[in-house]
DNA sequence: GTTAGCACTCGAAGGTGACGAGTGCTAACA
DNA sequence: TGTTAGCACTCGTCACCTTCGAGTGCTAAC
């Protein structure tokens, strides 16, 4: 027995409506609200076969069949390569783009806000990364007598800033032209490469220990801690209206790993910079999210760097709209981060 | 009828066993566990009395009493008056600050994680905000041939940046004459007092216009939206696990507040800075939070900035408990901000 | 003033039966 | 040979009932 047209017309009835009402479907539906031309006996006889072919889950006796992972798959896949992905909210995210954003950490933060609003999901927004940056810049701007700020500009025009001790007096000129050194001996090197060159530095710039040292040690903690970048979660809550988190263990569960950021970026960053990436349940590879579908886009920023943001939903998930709101969404955000901040 | 000693410390025994338990409490149950040396129906007429009183409620008939918020009012009156805030895990706290971290963002960041797995509530700490800072240098640093960073130090080692263009090539000296320039004409301005001085200093130097308007445009974007400073909230999934929230739609209000995060802000504010603040139930002022209470403490940073940190719980929360922890993280934090990154 | 005793209340838990959605199978039909 | 009507069967849901027990208030005795 093999998949044919007929089935996958059932096959594509039953996951929408699953996917609008959360509820088992059954044959009579399927022959009544879609009008297949078929009785709902057909309808059962097919659906028998659809699960056999694995694409239908049954989760008990009486009750109507459930696409499975597979199904999802399939139906996601269909999705992706008819391509037909629709432009529904287009206008209304770049209305809300509009405005000058200037800190990437708005921007980000704002776009997590704004894809949960738009699909009800949980949206994870992850800022740029790429192969590790190099100095750009370096300067030191005063802060107190004893102490100041360095501030280093990565060639992808990142900011990192710290504040450090300075030993001993240092007015503005003087702290100037350490910059202007650090800047010329450092320029182009990675954090890696300018921690393992600070001792060369040090001694020609010589007087100046306390300082270095400190110096060192911020590059040298930046460099081991790869900064994970920014990361926004936004609607977190939305989860707990599907009826499947109405059980409080799993709703906590779920939140809890939503709180543990290290490891919700790992597996929203697990989507290795495809384009698109859509993981159904036990393919996210995290026991947590066996009934969790994981949708990622990539967006770029400039020097080639890949940010990703992602939905995470049940797995009957509103597949399309979500794919044509992360595409708009990505879009929108790669001409910020490209376009608008570039030179 | 008064409030007596006897009555006082049954109440303070129905309390606390009403926070370990969650569970209405009976006559009998405090006759038996808490010795007394009273027999149930002693304390049922106990009860009836401090009912009356206001302190009990009573949620039907047949079940034990639960303190009201009047019950609770009294019972952290009496442990801030007595002092007696216990140091329990003041060693933990410290060893956990003990690596030096650079950024004031994660160390909120930190606190926030600390205080809710101290607790088992839900943690939320806000970065130091007093009257509007000064500003103490400015400094332009070069990202590209077009952009630079524009970096303000406050008088309070505040930094805040932004990447703006400048008009036409400018390189790194240039920059830093500007810098000097700008910093001996702002130092000591408010954000506000800058945007307005900016026109004047537009003649000073002159053939800048477009760099000028756009750290206008910075200034005054920056002094518009009074930058809600850092906030991390941590544990707010640790709600869940009390039975006052198996209620999944009480459960999703309670979250979806937490992810507002300016009116989340507000509230924790609104305690106005008092070393210590309590608020039960209704007092918290916010009609979702008619059974939580809230507890903030107050930190300092340098220049008598004021910083916050709260716990939100369920209102029998265990108070004694949550004070005595943010005490200890007050503490730590008011170190770490005027000691270590001071002069 | 304290306590034992007792009737009473009421929520929680568990059991029962009607209901209905949905299935699989069979036999009839085109 | 594919489609459909019919029917027996399954099983979860819901409403209803009973039982159980924790807890109360009241009264009378100590």
């Amino acid at each position: 027995m093999a998949m044919d047209d007929r089935k996958m017309r059932i096959l594509q009835a039953i996951i929408d409506d699953y996917i609008l009402t959360g509820v088992p479907v059954g044959s009579r539906t399927i022959s009544k609200k879609y009008d297949m031309g078929l009785s709902s006996a057909t309808i059962r006889n097919e659906m028998s076969d659809l699960e056999e072919l694995g694409f239908l889950d049954q989760p008990h006796v009486s009750a109507g069949r459930i696409p499975s992972a597979k199904a999802y798959r399939l139906y996601v896949d269909t999705l992706l390569q008819t391509g037909r992905i629709p432009n529904d909210s287009a206008e209304t995210v770049r209305s809300h783009f509009a405005g000058r954003i200037h800190q990437m950490e708005d921007v980000i933060d704002h776009a997590a806000q704004m894809i949960s609003s738009l699909t009800h999901y949980t949206a994870v927004v992850l800022s740029p990364k790429g192969e590790q940056p190099r100095i750009h810049t370096i300067q030191l701007v005063p802060v107190s007598s004893e102490t100041a700020l360095v501030v280093i500009v990565t060639d992808q025009g990142m900011v990192r800033d710290s504040v450090i001790r300075v030993g001993g007096q240092m007015d503005s000129d003087t702290l100037y032209a350490i910059s202007r050194s650090l800047t010329e001996e450092l320029r182009g090197t990675t954090l890696t490469e300018a921690c393992e060159r600070m001792p060369v530095i040090a001694e020609r710039i010589s007087g100046n220990d306390r300082m270095l040292q400190e110096l060192y040690g911020f590059l040298n903690e930046d460099q081991n801690a790869p900064r994970r970048g920014h990361m926004a979660v936004g609607g977190t809550s939305n989860m707990l209206a599907y009826p499947e988190y109405s059980d409080v263990d799993k709703a906590r569960n779920f939140l809890s790993l939503m709180e543990t950021r290290d490891k919700l970026a790992d597996i929203i960053r697990g989507s290795g910079g495809m384009s698109f990436t859509v993981r159904i349940g036990p393919e996210t590879g995290v026991p947590e999210m066996a009934d969790c579908s994981i949708v990622t886009a990539a967006y770029s920023s400039r020097g080639g760097q890949q940010g990703t943001i992602g939905v995470i939903g049940p797995t009957r998930m509103q597949y399309s709209k979500v794919l044509s709101i992360l595409n708009i969404i990505g879009h929108q955000l790669t001409d910020m981060f490209t376009g608008e901040e570039n030179e």
